[in-house]
Parts: structure tokens; C-alpha cells; sequence
RNA sequence: GGAGGGAUGGCCGAGAGGCUGAAGGCACCGGUUUGCUAAACCGGCGUACUGGGAAACUGGUACCGAGGGUUCGAAUCCCUCUCUCUCCGCCA
């Protein structure tokens, strides 16, 4: 959520932003509207709080004739009527006060500068890691991996549907074994505290990270309004320190966590969601930091490379693409996804997606921070990223490890946990 | 699921319709003293919104878990909800 403060003084800054995301024509209109809505809401609050004032002035003279023994019936009756007026105009102000509250819930979060404006096709391929292998002669995971039997589509969708996955066998223990070497990586290389936290939050949590309320539809929402399934951990990880406030010797802060991600994708059919590529429930060891301010630049370069330091381990060829506006998150400020190659499909995959949100989240949160003692508390800025996110790294490994023989090679750091060298 | 207790500032904790933004303590900040540290003493010390001001600052309003109600007036009385603690039952 941005400050109030903005639309009041410096409209043409989100005008600009939402422009460069190419939502101007659908935002526009509601910064209008706010913009009317705020000027009606402080003329509210200043009548308001007159007659509070007049009231209480009143009340103290009630009590001090009282007190003397004076007739109060007059001064009774008129703060009656005062009172009568207040509650008219505060049934005003909490109506505008919603209005507006609501909207701004609604606002995406403006890039900052460097962040090419435009759709998708502006985004920027900064830096590239290995080399992608030939496609020629690689088949697709989903076909090796059935015959592997690691992977069990059918059964999957016979259960829950399609896009549930059952892993057997080596696949069940690659999930695990992936897990594992990204926490440890993490954790042991990168500095980050481990956590496990609850795959259900409320609506509260939701809302402080942004998933709400724009993108209800596309979450699982639990019967009788006590929850949703998170769709990332960056939900429950992030809603941590909701309301509070933290020393800045504890910034910056790094929490990791595995979840399972929960996404019901509603549209989302048809396209790029065969075999591993797009599934309704996915594992994902999830990368979150809290940083001071002047921080938030330097903490997404390092943030990123964390990431980029499992890829690696993994010896998976990947490039890093910086996200044009329209296709940056509705919270984010600047975004890098990182993208490996996948030679049986012929694609791009996208397996994390690292942002950072500036003070966007944290004010929703009330995510606040002490610069030193004594000082006045200020909002933190967020960031996070998945570390990675596990199918479709599962679908480059099958593709990219590929042998003639459908046999897999497995990448040294992940033998030990794996306890082979190769599938198949 | 049943029965009770509780929720007050960064923390602990008083307060029981008006004189309470809220005693006292801890923590923190500034100062005095001190060979250093500690201690002691003095002073300061909440948040948000809103008005005035270039700013320092200053006027007002609100905030005692949340929301409603009673009242001229609510931290205080009433109702609903949330969370929490204790005990009983059930269960992994």
C-alpha cells in the first residue's frame, strides 16, 4: 500500500508509475476518484473534530457545575445535540474512510528507477550462467520421467486432479533430497535462520503481503472463512514481524522456509501445463529479508545470488531477467526472475522469482523498525524470493542430465542426498 | 467440547464514570558526578490522524485487545467477537 501522503502530494509520481506498468488507463480513473475522496475525507475530519472539541469543553463544564451544585439542563441539552451531529458526520468519514482504503488496497506498488517501463517484451536479460544444451534429441520430462517411474501423473490426477503430482520412488527422494540442499545451502552458506511455518493463514496475512484482495480467485480458500492454503511461504514468513517493531542491529533479517505452495491458477489452463510446468501444489524453500531502507538495493543483488547459488550447485544453465513494469508483481518495486534451461520442452522456465518490495508490503504490515534508540519507529522494506521452487527445477534436471539411454546424470552436490549418481 | 481467569505504553504494572495520555518501576535518550566501568542524582521519553508554520515547533482529535451500546461525559458500566492462561473431557 503506498502512503496517503502521495496521492495528496504527488499524484503525477503513481500517475507515472502505473503509466510505466501500462495500467493507466484502468488506475487513472481510480486516482480521480481518490483524489476527490481524500480532500471530502480531511473536511470530515476537520468538522469532526471541532465539535469534539466544542463537546469536550462542554462536558468539562458539566462536571465542574455539578461539582458546584449549578443547573446543568441547558448545557445537557446542547451537548446532546452536539453529539447528535458528531455521530452524523463520523458515519460520514467511516464510510469515506473505507472508500478510500479500499482503494488504495487496490493500487500496485510503482517500479523504481532502472526498471525498463512496458509490457513483458521489455523485459532484460541482465546475466546468463552455462551453457543451454542443444535440444536436439531430448525428450521432455514428463515422458522420462514416467518410464523412470519417478513421476506418476495419472495416479496424481486420479487422487486430486490434474495438476497434483505424486513422486515415487528416486522422485520422492529428489523432492526431499532438493529441500534439503537448498535449506542447508542456506542456512550453513548464506546466513539465513530456518523456519516452518503454518501452509494455512488468515485473511489478515494475505492481505499484508498483497495476495489480497486482488487475486482471491486464484487462491485455495478453507470452508467457513478460517483460512486459505498459502500460495507461497512468503505469506506466513513474511506476516512474522506483522505489528511490530525490531532493533536495527537485528537488520537485516533472513528467514527461510520450505512450504508447500498451494495455486489454484483459475484461467490459467491450456498453456505450458504438461507434465511439471504449471501444477496446483508445489514445493518451494522460500528466501525472506527485512532491511533497513537504504539497504533494500544491495539486499536484492544479494538475495538474487542466493538463489542463483543453488542453480549453480545444480549445474543448470539459467539467465536473469529484470522485469519490465507490466510484468513486475502488483507489490513489488523491481523484480529479477531467474529462468533455467530446459532443452526437452525448448523453454525458458521460470524457477524463482526474486522482488523487492520496498515499504509497500511493511505498511500494510505495520512492519516497522527502530534506526536507533530513541528514535522514531520507520517502515522496513521487504524482500523476497523463491530458493527455488522445485518442479520445474525437478523438469530441467530430468532434461538437462538427459542421457541417450533416457538414463539421468545427477549433479554432484545432489548425490549425497540423493545416494546416486544417476537415474535410470 | 465444558468451566473459569485475563488482555492497559518498548516491557512490567496501578487505576473501578469527570480532576487519567494514563501512578510507579524497568528499558531507552540527554546531563551532573566519577580515574574507567558500574552506581547515584536531575531532566526527558508513546503512536496515529488533522490544522498552522519554510522549519524548529505548535493547536486540536483519537487511541487502555477489536467492534458496537449506555451516558452530557467511558480504560472504568453493558453486549458481541478475537486472542491468551488454568482446569476437565476427547484425540494425534
Amino acid at each position: 500500500m503506498h502512503d496517503l501522503r502521495l496521492v495528496r502530494e504527488q499524484m503525477h509520481l503513481l500517475r507515472d508509475g502505473f503509466a510505466r506498468r501500462g495500467k493507466l488507463d484502468t488506475l487513472g480513473p481510480i486516482l480521480d476518484r481518490l483524489e476527490g475522496l481524500e480532500k471530502e475525507r480531511r473536511a470530515l475530519i476537520t468538522a469532526v473534530e471541532e465539535r469534539k472539541a466544542r463537546r469536550n469543553v462542554m462536558t468539562q463544564d458539566v462536571a465542574q457545575k455539578k461539582r458546584v451544585g449549578e443547573d446543568v439542563t441547558e448545557l445537557v441539552a446542547e451537548s446532546r445535540s452536539v453529539g447528535a451531529e458528531i455521530a452524523r458526520l463520523e458515519a460520514d468519514l467511516t464510510a469515506t474512510e473505507s472508500t478510500v482504503h479500499g482503494l488504495m488496497l487496490e493500487l500496485p506498488n510503482i517500479t523504481r528507477d532502472g526498471v525498463p517501463a512496458g509490457d513483458e517484451s521489455h523485459n532484460a536479460i541482465v546475466r546468463s550462467w552455462g551453457t543451454p544444451r542443444d535440444a536436439t534429441g531430448v525428450r521432455p520430462h514428463w515422458d522420462v520421467a514416467g518410464e523412470l517411474g519417478i513421476v506418476d501423473l495419472a495416479r496424481g490426477a486420479k487422487i486430486s486432479g490434474s495438476g497434483f503430482i505424486v513422486y515415487r520412488g528416486l522422485g520422492a527422494r529428489l523432492v526431499r533430497s532438493l529441500i534439503n540442499l537448498m535449506l542447508d545451502t542456506h542456512t550453513s552458506e548464506h546466513g539465513y535462520e530456518e523456519t516452518w511455518v503454518p501452509l494455512v493463514v488468515n485473511r489478515t496475512s494475505m492481505t499484508g503481503t498483497g495476495q489480497l484482495p486482488k487475486f482471491e480467485d486464484d487462491m485455495y480458500a478453507l470452508h467457513g472463512d478460517v483460512g486459505f492454503l498459502i500460495s507461497t511461504a512468503e505469506v506466513p514468513v513474511t506476516n512474522l514481524y506483522r505489528d511490530e517493531i525490531l532493533d536495527a542491529a537485528d537488520l537485516p533479517k533472513a528467514l527461510t522456509a520450505y512450504s508447500a505452495c498451494f495455486r489454484k491458477e483459475a484461467g490459467a489452463a491450456g498453456k505450458d501445463t504438461r507434465g511439471l510446468l504449471r501444477v496446483h501444489e508445489f514445493d518451494k524453500v522460500e528466501l525472506v529479508r527485512y532491511a533497513a531502507p537504504d539497504e533494500s538495493d544491495a539486499e536484492l543483488e544479494r538475495l538474487s545470488g542466493h538463489a542463483e547459488a543453488i542453480l549453480r550447485k545444480l549445474e543448470l544453465p539459467y539467465r536473469v531477467l529484470l522485469l519490465a513494469a507490466g510484468d513486475t508483481g502488483f507489490a513489488s518495486t523491481k523484480t529479477y526472475d531467474l529462468e533455467v534451461w530446459a532443452p526437452g520442452v525448448g523453454k525458458w522456465l521460470e524457477v524463482s522469482s526474486c522482488s523487492s518490495f520496498g515499504d509497500f508490503q511493511a505498511r500494510r504490515m505495520n512492519i516497522r523498525y527502530r534506526p536507533s534508540p530513541g528514535e522514531k519507529p520507520r517502515l522496513v522494506h521487504t524482500l523476497n524470493g523463491s530458493g527455488l521452487a522445485l518442479p520445474r527445477i525437478i523438469a530441467a534436471l530430468i532434461e538437462h542430465g538427459q542421457h541417450p539411454d533416457g538414463s539421468i546424470a545427477i549433479p554432484a552436490a545432489l548425490q549425497s542426498y540423493l545416494g546416486t549418481a544417476r537415474l535410470g
